[in-house]
DNA sequence: TTGAAAGCGATACCAG
DNA sequence: CTGGTATCGCTTTCAA
């Protein structure tokens, strides 16, 4: 790759001048920034950005960690961020940190040694983790977070409650996500609250993790210890899911003797038959603005929401029962 | 962050020195050693990459480009790619290239800005678009693609075709993925000889792209076409899911009236009931040895095999009708 | 309006 | 074994 001293050399101007032009900064003579061009063009120069980085302390990455790319909320997820930071200018590096501290931390310090701009983070406790960095907080967002995107879980958990609670529930079941999960806890006392309100019983089942690999093992205790019930409220779509074949696989008819509502809406819950009616988090949007607040934050732009709560919606589909008026 | 100069200081010796000791490198003495190591540990140093890679002229990142990271086949490979190349001591910059060419070059540009050590893409052609860094293509690879990771792609059309097959077939419709994919290309032809050689009339039906978008549309215009048919092998796995849950909207008995097998094997495949039969592709594996293969160019290590082959396999589950002898 | 030169943090050559 | 120093490619004073 050619670098700026060709480019000065060709051009017969200083590299001063050179960098004048590429930064649009300072002056520079109309014939000099012409010859610049030229230069820029005869050579097809690009900056170096590693030269960049390393002078201004600063890249042009931003660090991306991600509980665990193989959950479908992720990907989509990261999809947002990275169109938000392409568009600013920005490139992501991809920290998958398996839910596992240490690798975490290992990402942590790789960006910090690579002059990252900033983080965005939508794993919890980041932000204990890290100084001086500018960070923003996608989704599992703690009370604590500076900068945060996420959604309103509390009442996520209410509307998934209540569009049972409008369908004749008899015995509803909320499975509960990971305790260290604080939108877990959110989602919980929304779906709680509606469900006394209407004087619904309920009972919990704790579950243990996001991964995909758990969700199996949760449906099956399910119909072990629940059999009876004929309404639940999943952690997530992924586990209404595996409730939902695990059901079907029992002949157990959907939604008539169990209605299930899932969480997050997922790319392939429109794709299934009977559809999993569900509580849609704009996981797109949350990388999508959750990138442009950080890049605000980065070149210290002034922000009118370091908290940004997107609204989530109720989507209902085949797995829920009529509404009775 | 301390720099190697205050080591220096610290530890009272030339900045030469340590960096021979940080990457064990060169004469030290013993007691040097100790100092420096000692110092490193007060200040919690750890070396600056960019100033690495900017005198190397190469870094330690890895540029990984996707074609849809919202397309679940991708998000696993890159899983597996990133278990790898953390492994290896490198990250990876993400380049979601939502099958765009324009974006895939600026991708590569910013790569090689970035004094990238390889890319490692599954996205085609950008190997023709790239010169100096080592490239390992995956997944979609073609047959001019010096390094590569991919599955047998005719063998796997021919495997699912064989299911078919063995399964008393009435009229087949192979649905054709983009003609500019060459597995498409390959696929189908080992689908078409085994049922010519059954002597099993099939038909085909073009199908745009692998984006979950257009998944729908194809599934309609599959019911509108060929409302006959008893046997469908479709393009991938979301292909296979719109079928199904059309059909399931339909009325239409899986696999009874109509029977499917996709490809790829996706996370959800499993989830579904009625299961989704497919040809399981190793994406996490393609990443995985992508990045293992990437690294060893990178590093000359000698390479034994440049273009891998991973098996592919076929996974029965309920979206199959049973075999008759 | 321009250029010379210092410096960002590390590596590696060469001398001692 | 160890240290001084040029160098990587670029930005940014400072002087001219």
């Amino acid at each position: 790759m050619a670098t700026i001293k060709e480019v000065a050399k060709l051009a017969g101007v200083s590299v001063a001048t050179v960098s004048r032009v590429i930064n649009n900064k300072g002056y520079v003579g109309v014939d000099s920034r012409k010859k610049v061009e030229h230069a820029i063009e005869q050579l097809d120069f690009s900056p170096n950005e590693v030269a960049r980085s390393l002078f201004q302390k600063k890249s042009k990455l931003i660090g991306l960690l991600l509980p665990d790319i193989a959950n479908p909320f992720f990907p989509l997820l990261a999809k947002g961020a990275e169109d938000a930071v392409s568009q600013l200018g920005y490139s992501l590096i991809l920290g998958n940190v398996q839910d596992d501290v240490t690798k975490e931390e290992e990402y942590l310090k790789i960006f910090e040694q690579n002059n990252i701009a900033g983080v965005l983070s939508a794993v919890q406790g980041s932000s204990k983790r890290t100084k001086t960095t500018p960070l923003v907080t996608l989704d599992r967002v703690e009370s604590s977070e500076q900068f945060a995107v996420h959604t309103d879980d509390y009442q996520g958990g209410m509307m998934a409650a209540q569009a049972i609670a409008e369908r004749t529930p008899n015995q509803v079941v909320i499975m509960v996500g990971p305790k260290e999960i604080p939108s877990s806890f959110e989602r919980l006392a929304g779906s709680i609250r509606v469900l006394k309100e209407n004087n619904i019983p309920y009972s919990l089942l704790q579950t243990k993790s996001f991964r995909l690999e758990d969700t199996d093992a949760a449906a099956q205790l399910f119909f072990k210890d629940y059999a009876t019930a004929d309404s639940v409220i999943a952690s997530n779509d992924v586990y209404g899911l595996a409730l939902m074949r695990e059901a079907l696989k029992r002949g157990i008819d959907i939604p008539n003797e169990l209605q299930i509502i899932g969480y997050d809406d997922m790319p392939f819950s429109s794709l299934l038959f009977p559809g999993l009616s569900t509580i849609a988090q704009p996981a797109y949007e949350i990388g999508y603005k959750g990138a442009e607040l950080l890049c605000k934050c980065i070149e210290n732009k002034p922000v009118t929401e370091k908290r940004i709560q997107l609204p989530v919606k109720l989507i209902l589909r085949e797995s829920l029962r009529e509404k009775v008026l």
